[in-house]
DNA sequence: CCCTGTTTTGCAGGCGCATGCAACCCGAAC
DNA sequence: GTTCGGGTTGCATGCGCCTGCAAAACAGGG
């Protein structure tokens, strides 16, 4: 690997095309996938670049391509346990097919309207967009600006062209409704995730709605953040009133990893007091302490499928939209008598 | 915002330019902070781009100053508890300098080589890398690219050059040999994390240079992956030997956790039976069901002053070589006696 | 050897923006 | 009114690479 060019920089096709006495459209080609060229030329070009320690500018590809090889991927509060493995997965899954993550994170203080310009100006190619406020917004605003978007466990509420995959949120929770109420409880509570967020909106539907439908109501109702001490504040709650439910089911798993915790902080038993069911199956869920009684979902299947339909939207160009749904199921642990 | 200007893309400078009736040098300097623009033409500027729904390409600008203004984020297994708030608040803290992040995690069967390239080829300008396989190697290869590096959570063995932030592993393992010591444990164990990676040897190290400075030899070592499971089959081992040890010191919390859901799992109490220390103190440390004692590093001040560093770096281009020491100090729970 | 069809090659222009330079404008000082 | 200086402006060129087009090289077939 021999050094610069003078010019301080790093070797540019301009300097490979000289040394493998080519030209420069020779270079660009080697270095492109299924373009013209011989193998004769390639090899020359190759050992050029290899001998100079060129490397393909992508910048500079980007702008001549109009691609810029770049999802953005957009989480909320990735301190729920749920989230890094899927950020892990999403981001190894997009960089087999050639794309490079571009990570931000709303919630809190930072708002889709902090994040949303720089991803506007990185001209991103695609965008998955994760439990964060007004994602909705977000994802139209990328997708006129045309990015492939998809939203990830979760549903466009408000636009009609957003692609998205989820779980069966809905079924899950009414799955949860009549697993409690065939076990002969009758006081069940709810404790909700962070209120304007969708998941957590769907499981509670499903959950009330079905309980509804079999002449039972919400005993109570609590808010749980979708954090380990928002489950535990809430659950502390439910276990302090005067009378209290007999099971409570919990908008995710944290969220009730922190209930179980609640319970027992107020000196009742788990689950001989009060049963607990979460939704997610996150690892935490079956570790001895809490042996978790939850929902689970294909995790594998909805990131496989969430980058495949991406990569291929924006490969093709084509924005159909595309509802994908996986099914879950309900395993049970220990934490429901 | 009226609409495209027929080439099918957005619009560019060209045709803010020709709507505010100025030169294209002129938009251009309108979004560049701090250039040679008068206040008037630049409302002219901002009102037509407005109009047109334009925003600056980052792309072109990266190409044309040579800047991406990215900068690479390389972690290793971010479902350790302990990464995804920093991979939080690194990528936030870089979006309030300008940058944004790209991430890239390294384990398992994806090594520094499957990433390198990447990260070459994106031009970033920075790397910020943590916990991962050969970062030295990767480290070194940015840094001859030209970008700025800085290792969190751990410093460069094979290279001095490399700037650096993290704590003080060494002492942080020193404090916890004297704590144990002093409680009058004899029989000390440690659980090592993934072999290859800097903390865990740095916090091996001054846990069992300051046993021997006192006399003791370590009584048993276990490796733990750094993982729940690894802890707690590592535990499981300890636990059910035929002489079994008073403590343990485990090379981070999550391995600590797993210990302690370990030693349980054996039969035996914690800490009554056997003590556990651990080293972090993530938020799980803190949860009833573990209480664990641990070692508590100033995570807030690690990330500000990574990030801080590597933006000047990059601002200023200089290299000078930084590394930054966060004390540490023990926190009290109930997992040793 | 000529002709035709198929690669392979190079040229030139373009992607959207930044910036050194020289021309320009304007107000202030004389 | 003239001169001077600082702040503005536009021009032209370049960043590193891609790609449509036409010319060139090649491979067969007759």
């Amino acid at each position: 690997m021999e050094d610069s060019n003078g010019s301080g920089r790093g070797p540019t096709v301009q300097d490979v095309a000289a040394r493998a006495g080519v030209s420069i459209s020779a270079v660009s080609r080697a270095f492109t996938p299924g373009a013209s060229i011989s193998k004769k030329t390639k090899e020359r070009v190759f050992d050029a670049a290899n001998a100079l320690g060129y490397t393909p500018n992508l910048v500079a590809r980007s702008l001549a391509t109009h691609r810029s090889g770049i999802v953005g991927l957009v989480m909320g509060d990735i301190r729920n346990p749920y989230y890094p493995e899927v950020v892990d997965a999403l981001s190894r899954r997009l960089a087999t097919h050639g794309f490079r993550t571009m990570l931000t994170t709303v919630w809190g203080d930072i708002t889709v309207d902090d994040v949303a310009p720089s991803l506007v100006q990185s001209r991103v190619d695609g965008a998955i967009i994760a439990s964060i406020a007004d994602a909705d917004r977000l994802g139209e605003l990328l997708y006129k600006n045309g990015a492939a978007v998809m939203l990830f466990n979760r549903s466009a509420a408000t636009s009609d062209k957003l692609s998205s995959v989820r779980c069966e949120n809905v079924e899950g929770g009414r799955s949860v409704a009549n697993y409690l109420l065939d076990k002969g409880f009758s006081r069940l509570a709810y404790i909700a995730g962070v209120e304007h967020i969708y998941t957590t909106q769907e499981r509670e539907a499903g959950f009330v709605g079905r309980l509804m439908e079999r002449g039972v109501q919400l005993f109570a109702r609590e808010h749980g953040d979708y954090t380990y001490k928002g489950g535990f504040d809430a659950a502390l709650r439910l276990a302090t009133a005067d009378t209290r439910p007999e099971a409570i089911f919990c908008a995710n798993d944290i969220t009730a990893i922190g209930a179980i915790d609640g319970v027992r902080a107020a000196g009742l038993r788990v689950p001989e007091d009060i049963s607990i069911v979460g939704f997610d199956d996150i690892e935490l869920a079956s570790w001895p302490p809490y042996g978790l009684t939850t929902v689970r979902q294909d995790k594998a299947a909805l990131i496989e499928s969430c980058v495949d339909v991406l990569v291929e939207q924006i490969r093709s160009g084509q924005r159909t939209r595309h509802i994908q749904l996986v099914p879950v199921s309900i395993v049970e642990r220990t934490s429901v008598r």
